[in-house]
DNA sequence: TCAGTTCTAGTCAAGCTGACTATAACTAAT
DNA sequence: ATTAGTTATAGTCAGCTTGACTAGAACTGA
C-alpha cells in the first residue's frame, strides 16, 4: 500500500488498463468427508505488484479475439482448462484496485467438469483452493470472488446451471450433492427429486451407476443449453 | 460498414479504446391512451462512425473516476438527469462494434423519476424515444437496448426496482401500472395490490392522493435501498 | 339521489413446498 | 440363505402462494 504515492503522475497520464479475468469453479472430493466441495484454481503472481500472491488468472486483451473468447483463451492457458459454461460476470474499475497502475478488469466466470478438473495443470505457480479457504489474494480478487460466489448461488437457485459442474450422466443424488456443495446447506433428497424431475431439461436415460453398496440409481442427462447473456445468444 | 476495411492496420496497433455508456429509462404518459409508457433519451452522432444516427449516451473514462461515476457524470453532463437508480448492465467487446476502432464499452443502466424526466433538456441533438420505437441506432446500440429491457423486465419481476421509476409518493394502481408498462400485460388489481402490500419495504402513510373522479387511494412509501452488485454493496 | 368509477377486502380452488412415512432394491455381514 | 444396513424412490399431508372472481366502500358528476 505504500506503492500507491510512488507515481501519481504516471498513473494520471497512462490509459487504464483493460484486463481480462476469470473465477473457475470445479467440484473436487472434499480430504476428509470426500463429498464434493468447491475448488478455485489460482496462480501465483511472478511480478510485482502483489508478486508471490495468489490472483485469479488472466491477462491482456488481444485485438483479434472478443472478451469472451479472451477469457477462455486465458483460462486455457495458464490452468489447461476448457469451460463447460462461462459467462460474463461483472468489470470492476475502481480507483484503486491496483497500486501501480489504473485497471479495468472486465471478469468471466467458469464452471469446469470432474474429469477436466482432474486432470488440470497443477504446478509451482498453479494450484487448486478450496473456495472457503482462500486466504489472502492479490488486488481485490477476495471480493470478486466472493461476488462470483454470490453469482453462482444465485444461478443455482434459478437456472439451471449445475449440471455444467457434473459430467454427462448422473445421478439425482449426485445433481443434490452439487446443491449441497454451492449452498452449502443440506436438502431432502425426496422433495429434491421431486422438484428435478419436474424439470423439463432433464432426461431420464435407462442407465443405472452401478458399483455403489445399495440400491443402484438411474442415471439421468441434461438436455438444456445456457444462454442469457448477450454472448450467448448469438455469437456474431 | 464499408469503413471497415479502410485502417485494418491502425485498429491492430491502437490499444482497445474503452467507452461507458448508460441506458436510461424513464416513464411518460403515452400521447394516446395518457397511461405511463417508457421512453429512453438518446444523443445524436456528431461525427463519424454512424454521424447523423442516434445513440445511447457515453463517452470516455477518465482517470479520477469508478466506473459508476463516470456512468452517472455523463448522464448528467449529456442529458442533465440525476438517476434514482444505476447499475452496470454488461460489457460489450464484440470485435466490430464499431467500424473504425476496437471500442469495448461497459454500459450501465439506470431509472430516473418522472418528476426528473420532465424537466430533463432536450434539444436539437437530445431526444426522448419510445423503448419500443427506437429506430435504427448507431453500432449495436439496439441489441444492447433490448438486453436491458430484457434485465429491467426481470429485476421488476424479482427485485424491487420499480419504485425507483416513480416518486416518493405513490399509490398502488401507480406501482400496478409501472408494471403493465415494463411488462407489457395486465395485472389483476386486487391480486396486485395484495402482493405489493405482503413486501416489508412498503409502507403504508395516513395521506389519500386527492383530486382523482372516483374514492380516493391511499399513498405509500418505499422505504428499501438497491445494493447488489459490488458496486452498491460498499462503495470504497 | 343515482350512475359510474376506482379502491379495497375477501373467498375459493389449484399448485407448489417442506416435513414426513413407507416401500423397493441393492450389498455386506452373519 | 437370511438379515441388517443403506440409498433410491414414491407418496401423503398441511401450509403457503397465486390466479380468478365476487362484493362492498368511497368518491365524483349528472
Amino acid at each position: 500500500m505504500y506503492r500507491t504515492a510512488a507515481n501519481v503522475s504516471e498513473r494520471q497520464l497512462a490509459p487504464p488498463a483493460l484486463a481480462i479475468s476469470t473465477v473457475i469453479f470445479a467440484l473436487r472430493p472434499s480430504e476428509r468427508s470426500g463429498r464434493p466441495t468447491l475448488w478455485i484454481p489460482l496462480v501465483r503472481r511472478i511480478r510485482e505488484p502483489f508478486k508471490g500472491r495468489w490472483a485469479l488468472p488472466g491477462g491482456p486483451l488481444t485485438h483479434s479475439e472478443s472478451l469472451q473468447d479472451a477469457a477462455s483463451r486465458n483460462l486455457r492457458e495458464t490452468t489447461g482448462l476448457a469451460p463447460s459454461y462461462l459467462e460474463q460476470l461483472y468489470a470492476f474499475g475502481g480507483l484503486h484496485r491496483s497500486p501501480s497502475q489504473r485497471v479495468v478488469s472486465i471478469v468471466y466466470w467458469a464452471l469446469v467438469q470432474p474429469t477436466e478438473a482432474a486432470l488440470a495443470d497443477e504446478s509451482e505457480n498453479v494450484r487448486w483452493f478450496r473456495a472457503d479457504r482462500l486466504g489472502d489474494l492479490a488486488f481485490d480478487h477476495n471480493a470478486i470472488i466472493d461476488y462470483a460466489l454470490w453469482r453462482l448461488r444465485n444461478k443455482m437457485a434459478y437456472g439451471s446451471v449445475a449440471y455444467h459442474l457434473l459430467g454427462e450422466f448422473f445421478t439425482l443424488a449426485q445433481v443434490r450433492e452439487v446443491y449441497e456443495a454451492v449452498l452449502d446447506r443440506e436438502l431432502d433428497p425426496a422433495n429434491f427429486r421431486r422438484q428435478i424431475k419436474a424439470t423439463p431439461e432433464i432426461e431420464e436415460t435407462d442407465q443405472y451407476l452401478q458399483g455403489g453398496k445399495h440400491r443402484p440409481p438411474r442415471l439421468y442427462r441434461f438436455t438444456g443449453r445456457p444462454g442469457l447473456d448477450p454472448d450467448n445468444r448469438s455469437t456474431p
